[in-house]
DNA sequence: TTTTCTCATTAGAATAATTCTAATCTATTG
DNA sequence: CAATAGATTAGAATTATTCTAATGAGAAAA
């Protein structure tokens, strides 16, 4: 297996699966879980966040802070970023290409930036 | 007392002492309730979430979402958006003026843009 | 003014999300 | 193939946040 630096075991080549099958996707800790467990897979809750954590150290994952009561994840590691639809907790990509952010200022000494993540909060209206 | 719709408690008097009497601050509910504790105010960790969140309700405080494991507040309710440095964990604003973000995407059908927020975060170099 | 009533508010207890760590498993080495 | 070392799993523990029963404050009645 090609996991750089992590075991192959069994939980996680299952998890693998069900996270880069189809296209590109968005989850939380818990509804991978209940995703594993829908497929038959025997994985505990605790092991998907550290699989979840494991992957995004190792760069397989992205993390997405949107929601101060639940982390979610994405598959898609690229430049890119999201609508939020806050109701439903529900993730949408939004291409690097078609967004821009212009006149950030220069970071505070000793600081470089990171990453620059832009979160469009929709609601159903 | 001034307040829209919420009674002026001695809890809540007192933290908004805490909050709006200097300048524009960020905060989280266990360092105002370790501020509060420090200041002499006797006041529960429960009721400090609590009174933020009313305050958020009533737009006297913007919740801004940066880290999955912690809820921040900010006294500043205007356009703005942050810096957010990781390892230590604190805000700095970026005013609305000197940031822009361009090229995003009509939102889904049914949808209406709530608030675009913008986090560059910075790491120490 | 005092008393009663109602509803907001407080904070201890409960819950939900996430992390920790002891037991277990896997790979490697002799 | 057995022993060892270190990674991994998942139940238990922790942390952040919310819930709700008890309390407090204002309004209305006496």
């Amino acid at each position: 297996m090609r996991l750089a630096g992590l075991r192959p075991t069994r939980q996680r080549v299952e998890l693998v699966g069900l996270l880069f099958a189809g296209g590109h996707r968005h989850m939380t800790a818990e509804s991978l879980h209940a995703d594993a467990l829908a497929a038959g897979v025997q994985v505990s809750l605790a092991t998907v966040y550290n699989t979840l954590n494991q992957f995004t150290g190792a760069g397989l994952l992205r993390q997405v802070v949107v929601d101060a009561a639940r982390s979610y994840f994405d598959t898609n590691t690229g430049d890119h970023q999201h609508f939020f639809v806050e109701d439903e907790g529900m993730l949408i990509d939004i291409p690097g290409e078609e967004i821009a952010v212009a006149g950030i200022p220069a970071p505070p000494k000793g600081m470089t930036v990171d990453r620059v993540d832009v979160v469009v909060r929709v609601k159903r209206s």
